[in-house]
DNA sequence: CTGGTTGCAAACGATTTGCACCCGC
DNA sequence: GCGGGTGCAAATCGTTTGCAACCAG
């Protein structure tokens, strides 16, 4: 799924979101949501607000969290803790389940896909009468450089 | 490994550690690391609090989060979060891996061992060049109950 | 003795919230 | 115009830290 028919998508599920719960659509959000998808990786709000003054977008810190998650319950984005102490998000449309490998010597997450992981999940879960609605694997580590550079 | 085993581990663990940090063998860590191993399943540091009050045991806030990073550190437990607001801590001595499933409906928290998933994890690590420290595997959904009650 | 340890209370930092004003619909 | 939204600043709350009194070796 390219980043356009993403925002597209993400659009449209956020507009169903808020006719379902009675909100509105204002600038500050649309403003929140157009950027998010410009950002690569995983970000923190405060990389978020930062960024955001940095391209002369304007949205309040307190806006900004209470977007955040209702970004989340609508599906849109995903939260993590890597214990660096804040939370992270990351876009959660259309991307494939995967597995982060968090570097414990930088700051470094690296996201891998491995289907088989996954179904060894799905049957886990049948086995256990336990309907997922979201996971998250998390690998903590280090890569081993040993003569490649990545 | 039953409990009298992990104690007796944990304790040489411990004592191991904190010759090679030249720290001191006091009464408050011995009592919270003893304390610790009468607990079961998952805890967060307030409840350790107000179960050591309760057994008459004595050790300030300061010190308990002093001790649990120690732990942590030191192999002897393990922390997760699973989104309610404080880390949860766990005995992590001679403990397989597990996947928890995070009930969203209540604050249910059940570990599950999966051998196909380790192993495919492991595969994932050494293909990524990643060496594993530690992982975590987490599943958010509920449990579905059709006519058992547990 | 002496340097690490403890407990208290104050500090922190990410996130949340009360409230007066603002703006979609 | 009304009811939800926004921004500010204050409040929360789990966790960390400075410091003076304490204790293990």
């Amino acid at each position: 799924m390219d980043t356009k028919l993403q925002l597209a998508t993400a659009k449209a599920r956020y507009a169903e979101f808020l006719k379902r719960h009675k909100m509105l659509q204002t600038r500050e959000r649309a403003a929140l949501l157009e950027f998010l998808f410009s950002q690569k990786g995983h970000f923190s709000a405060d990389e978020i607000l930062y960024e955001m003054q940095r391209t002369g977008l304007k949205a309040s810190r307190a806006t900004l969290y209470r977007a955040l998650s209702h970004f989340v319950e609508a599906g849109i984005l995903s939260e993590s803790d890597f214990g660096h102490g804040h939370t992270h998000y990351e876009i959660d449309l259309g991307s494939k389940p995967h597995v982060h490998l968090v570097d414990q010597a930088g700051d470094e997450v690296k996201e891998v896909a491995s289907p088989q992981l996954e179904a060894a999940l799905k049957q886990l879960a049948r086995k256990e009468g336990f309907s997922i609605k979201r996971y998250k694997i998390q690998v903590f580590g280090s890569f081993e450089r040993k003569h490649k550079k990545s």
